[in-house]
RNA sequence: UGGGGCGUAGCCAAGUGGCCUAAGGCACCGGUUUUUGGUAUCGGCAUUCGGAGGUUCGAAUCCUCCCGCCCCAGCCA
């Protein structure tokens, strides 16, 4: 009812292309907005898909239409049916359905190979027996006009007969082709008779061995559209120079719709990599773990290290979608991510790199139950306990023996707040041979219980804490940038830009009891050090927490100043 | 040197001839609040829209020229 409101009807944020289609909605050019998600199977989706995704079953929920998600499976020899399991489930996750079965553009294959056989019957089309290299020779440069094929004219019947036989699998790989035939003389390559059929003998994931000849992406992804009776085709730019070849197949062929192919700019994002064929060789060269490794930008990689898919979807939101190619920085994800889990995940305390504290004054053996807020951006989450004692661990970070004017955690002689428990003061500071400290000793104010003190005496700092008898040991993960490079692989080889420090494996971790209830699904937010979920490989005797993100850390940036 | 695109702050991005001495977000800087140096909140951050001319009473928006960047010569998508 309010003129903000998103969902359905227009939306207040739009752009090129949603003012395309909300004017073809008006002037009624189409009985309802089909989009699709034309993914290849031949890899994980990344954060670059699901700029598309949000998009395509954007548009398609605004304005009550649909969007299909289709796989452009047209080259066996790169796909494979665990990318097909796997991008649909990532498209799932990001919350997108596409209602019923997904399409295939090997659903087509029948109705495409009669369709190059229209094409040669119209004289539109010829088997060429020009090799590869003969091919790219006689295709000319971008300068200079390409030369006709000497088979160009070979005659309807032969080529029809031809054809039959590649398809009757006759012929090794690579011994004809089909060509439209159009103009060796254009300006534009890719309509310099493009190959619109191959043969390739290999298993294809859902046709098996029926074909051993397929045809091109130009000469499915058009025809697919409009079968599917898609009414926008949005791609990326790269594809550009390949709407005039898209318009004379739908132009030349009886396909029962036109789709009008929009194209708009592909995402890239600092500190990684957004190729399907770089990741590929990240995964398969062992630079990383898999494709779910949580420093890889795949959806995969991203729901393991703790994103939320609403997070995602809301950087895509913010992006925008136009057609200059830019270079989005990391740090508008981290704040999409931050914002997304500071609402949603519940506090618990953990420390990190334990340092061991005695409260000397606090009855040995005697524990309390203290009250803390499990999330204090939501009333709902509630209460829990948390159990204090005379022994805890402090964060070694937070105790510094000779500190900085600007630090103002704990250091001797200095009281602070224990997060929901008391004050305490640092009494003695124990120290190693090494002079290395490895204990603190520390007074409590019993009446400062809860952390408020009855004087109305402050502190200037707060320090999250676990009581050493009730810590539970755990394994984290501490997560950075995949490329410590902002454009990796600008200046030379991109493994060169590996970040080395990408992922730090931090054991003997202290976690306060609550964390014992975790699920791999449920964001969680340590105090003070940022946010965390459990690893999929995680066991309850062995608990392992990846860290999404840090808290933004202005402590941080005050020391990097000061140097 | 052919064709197709793109150029608004450090980054993303609205804007399509007058309400633009140019939204919003991220980042950054500073204040307030705070039992997370978190959150929230307030303020600052382009007299200028790749450059130069021109049209106009008036231009980021129209015209001309120039400059820069991206894509295309797979039987990949």
């Amino acid at each position: 009812m309010s003129e903000t409101d998103s969902g359905e009807g227009n939306p207040a944020s739009s752009d090129f292309i949603r003012d395309i289609i909300w004017a073809d909605v008006a002037s009624g050019k189409h009985a309802g907005i089909v989009t699709r998600f034309p993914p290849e199977p031949n890899g994980y989706l990344h954060i670059g898909h699901a700029k598309s995704i949000c998009l395509n079953f954007g548009v398609a929920a605004e304005t009550g239409g649909r969007c299909h998600l289709r796989f452009d499976d047209t080259n066996p020899v790169r796909e494979e049916q665990e990318f097909i399991d796997a991008i649909q489930e990532d498209v799932r996750w990001l919350g997108f359905e596409w209602g019923t079965d997904a399409y295939h553009a090997s659903d087509n294959f029948d109705q495409l190979y009669q369709w190059a056989k229209h094409l040669i019957s119209e004289g539109k089309a010829y088997v060429d027996g020009l090799s590869a290299e003969e091919m790219r020779a006689y295709r000319g440069t971008l300068t200079e006009p390409g030369k006709n094929s000497p088979h160009r004219d070979r005659p309807v019947a032969e080529s029809l007969d031809l054809l039959a036989r590649m398809r009757a699998g006759e012929f090794e790989d690579g011994a004809l082709v089909v060509r439209a035939k159009i103009d060796m003389a254009a300006p534009n390559m890719n309509l310099r008779d493009p190959v619109i059929y191959r043969i390739v003998h290999a298993i294809h994931p859902r046709t098996g061995d029926a074909w051993c000849i397929y045809p091109t992406y130009d000469f499915a992804h058009g025809q697919s559209d409009a079968i599917e009776n898609i009414t926008h085709s949005l791609c990326t730019l790269e594809f550009e120079d390949h709407r005039p070849l898209y318009e004379w197949f739908v132009d030349n062929l009886p396909v029962p719709s036109h789709p009008r192919q929009i194209e708009f700019a592909r995402l890239n994002l600092t500190h990684t990599v957004l190729s399907k064929r770089i990741l590929m060789r990240l995964v398969d060269e062992g630079h990383v773990s898999g494709w779910d490794d949580p420093r890889m930008p795949t959806l995969s990689g991203m729901r393991r290290r703790g994103i939320p898919p609403e997070a995602i979807v809301d950087f895509c939101g913010r992006i925008g979608i136009n057609k200059s190619n830019s270079m989005v920085e990391m740090a508008m994800l981290d704040a999409c991510v931050r914002e997304d889990l500071n609402k949603r995940a519940v506090r618990r305390m953990a420390v990190l790199r334990p340092l061991k504290v005695v409260i000397e004054n606090y009855p040995d053996g005697q524990t309390e139950e203290l009250d803390a807020v499990n999330n204090p951006e939501d009333e709902t989450a509630g209460m829990r306990k948390v159990p204090f004692s005379r022994e805890l661990y402090l964060e070694r970070d937070d105790f510094m023996e000779d500190p900085p004017k600007k630090f103002f955690r704990l250091a001797p002689g200095r009281e602070v707040r224990l997060r929901y428990a008391y004050f305490v003061t640092c009494t003695q500071v124990i120290t190693d041979a090494a002079g290395e400290v490895v204990e603190l000793r520390c007074r409590y104010d019993p009446a400062t219980k809860g952390g408020n003190a009855p004087d109305g005496r402050k502190v200037r700092a707060t320090l999250h804490w676990v009581a050493a008898s009730h810590a539970i040991d755990a394994e984290v993960r501490l997560y950075d940038h995949l490329f410590k490079a902002e454009e990796p692989g600008k200046s030379g080889d991109i493994l060169e830009d590996l970040n080395p420090n990408s992922v730090e494996v931090i054991t003997g971790c202290k976690l306060e009891p609550a964390l014992e209830q975790c699920e791999t699904s449920k964001a969680v937010q340590f105090e003070r050090l940022g946010y965390f979920i459990l690893d999929k490989g995680s066991t309850p005797a062995e608990p392992v927490f990846n860290r999404t993100i840090t808290l933004r850390d202005t402590w941080a940036k005050v020391q990097k100043k000061g140097g």
